[in-house]
DNA sequence: CTGAAAGCGCTTACAG
DNA sequence: CTGAAAGCGCTTACAG
């Protein structure tokens, strides 16, 4: 194994190790030490391969450079997105980045919370379950640099940057509404997490004001935990019950790609039969045919603003809580097209615009 | 800060830091501390909300039960999901990761690569850049725990696990010939590695063996540091400076989509003007319609297979290099219809296969 | 200008 | 049965 230490320097170099210290770090002008031996102890250095033990660093400094990122499920487009531009980001500022998945589920959040906190980050981003409450209120009364991502609590002094979600729903009705949708259904997760519940309420406070009655049979929770394959068949019945539904709202990537196999497997055309949007764009929203309208986060900005608010925490060692909200973005395409039915004097027109989805 | 440690307990408990860390790891019974003083320490720590500081655990054991990964991008379909089953794993086993990406790039490699070694990893997993082999054979020669993925290299010593992306293309290629397809383009990445070069070698090679000639014009190499933007463009000119080719093999997911949004971009009907087979699967291809034909590779087996000759590397200390090589999968969809062409006397069977793809 | 010494928070022979 | 001491590889006052 590669045990060069700066013991082994200093002995081949005929110097202490404070001396070897002062130099590998940089500081040997400043501190005086004579050129002669910087040199001497740098090529020494090099030849032995020498690499500086981080732990030992670490336990000594108090920095890890390493950042704990925990999110649902990295292989998620969402999520692996955002670690990408968080790593891209730490990797500037010279920190790692450690990820964890909790699987939505509070025992793993938990155990790999306590983990990551045993490694000791510099400092953490915490896509949390909705259990984790009192954990996350614990790191912030430590000190402990820390910034929510995705989700937040209520009564938490705890930073954090998100999406405005409400927003995010209450347009994507207001366009179906503007379409001439008017019996819109919303297929979310059955769950706490506050970035679902402000989803719900932006969409029933949009119905209300676009004057669409609510209809509790046009609510489809699905549970969390259920696979791909199984979400598939909850929409498919949800759907196959509810035939005068003119409109699907998805609140999540997880959901919009298993409801449209499931509409296609159900034979629904898309844009024709029904329109579709859903939260959080990805390749294959802005690629099918029809291509879907989607609400799209700031992934990046959202990454971005997380990492810097972060280690502005690390660096000035206070805490101030910090809020940032970013606004989501409706990109209307094709699976929105205007409802043909409510314009028969210019059916012609509706027809054609629709039959662009078909294509 | 949590500054709680064990000689605060011992202080607490009033008894030695030695007694405390036999307790805290377990072995107080064997060790035949009495009862009562294991339940006093055990309270002690639970009361001080003690956490046991990993870095300096570390130190002293020299195990940080942390594995680094190197992949080209986190956010890539691929190496996302490689990252998710190599998180679940090492999970299993009590290993962390801290995962770097490389944007393909020698200089990040090194760099990342560096970072980890200076963090002491129990172990490496790499995707390696093409120019990595030096620094990749020089661990393998200080017997670190170093698995490859995805790539490996020819004379190196180094354990891989990787796809067989010979058979991948061949496979491919064959498919389209018996389709009827003979003018067979590949766009694939302007790169030296290893499996980018199989995957064209067996392209070649199913070529010859089914006496379709090689024709160079058929050929587009994209460099890597294109974007997708880019990536569209120079497909899109390919394809229209080419266009007597009824097939193309697209040789990744990062070509695959940029490609299928230049044929779209060109009015070319997939499936219908042009058959498509694209390595990777994922939800676009799986859900596009016309569905694209893909060689998909079984992504947690090689991940597993991965973790798993890391963790015996890392328990026997051993090094005997093991070579994990994995079959890819053709998944036949709707963009590789029968060439309606080539069977004019059941002209109306051959319509209705391909018009399949359009619906 | 440079070095001896203490200490970060642990574990582990070793002694009694 | 339990504890004093050394040491993992560093950095950092402090002294001279």
């Amino acid at each position: 194994m590669n045990k060069v230490s700066i013991k082994d320097i200093a002995k081949k170099a005929g110097v202490s190790i404070t001396t070897v210290s002062i130099v590998l770090n940089g500081n040997g002008t400043e501190r005086k030490i004579s050129p002669s031996k910087i040199k001497k102890i740098m090529d020494v250095a090099a030849e032995l391969n020498y690499r500086p033990n981080q732990q030992a660093k670490s336990l000594r400094t108090g920095k890890t450079y390493t950042l704990g990122l925990i999110v649902d499920d990295i292989s998620n487009f969402f999520f692996s997105h955002l670690a990408k531009t968080v790593e891209e980001e730490a990797d500037k500022f010279g920190y790692t980045v450690m990820f964890c998945s909790s699987e939505n589920d509070e025992g793993k959040s938990r155990n790999v919370l306590g983990t990551l906190l045993n490694k000791q980050m510099d400092g953490y981003l915490i896509a949390p379950t909705s259990g984790m409450q009192q954990e996350i209120n614990q790191l912030v009364q430590e000190n402990k640099p820390l910034v929510l991502v995705d989700r937040f609590f209520q009564n938490s002094s705890a930073s954090y940057v998100a999406l405005d979600n409400y927003k995010g729903t209450f347009d994507s009705v207001t366009h179906l509404a503007k379409q001439g949708y008017s019996k819109i259904a919303i297929v979310t997760n059955d769950s706490e997490q506050i970035q679902l519940q402000e989803r719900f309420e932006g969409y029933k406070t949009a119905l209300r004001k676009h004057k669409i009655p609510f209809v509790p049979e046009y609510v489809k929770k699905i549970p969390f935990k259920f696979s791909a394959q199984k979400t598939v068949r909850e929409i498919e019945s949800f759907v196959a019950a509810n035939p005068d539904v003119d409109a699907i709202l998805f609140t999540s990537n997880n959901l919009g790609i298993p409801g449209l196999e499931g509409l296609r497997n159900l034979n629904k055309k898309v844009g024709n039969d029904i329109a579709v949007i859903c939260f959080d764009d990805n390749d294959h929203f802005r690629l099918a045919s029809p291509s879907i309208t989607v609400i799209s986060q700031p992934i990046r900005a959202i990454g971005k603003n997380a990492l810097k608010i972060l280690l502005d925490q690390i660096d000035k060692k206070e805490l101030k809580q910090v809020k940032s909200v970013l606004l989501p973005n409706l990109i209307v395409r094709e699976s929105t097209p205007v409802k043909a039915s409510i314009i028969p004097a210019v059916k012609s027109k509706a027809t054609d615009n629709t039959a662009k989805g078909k294509k």
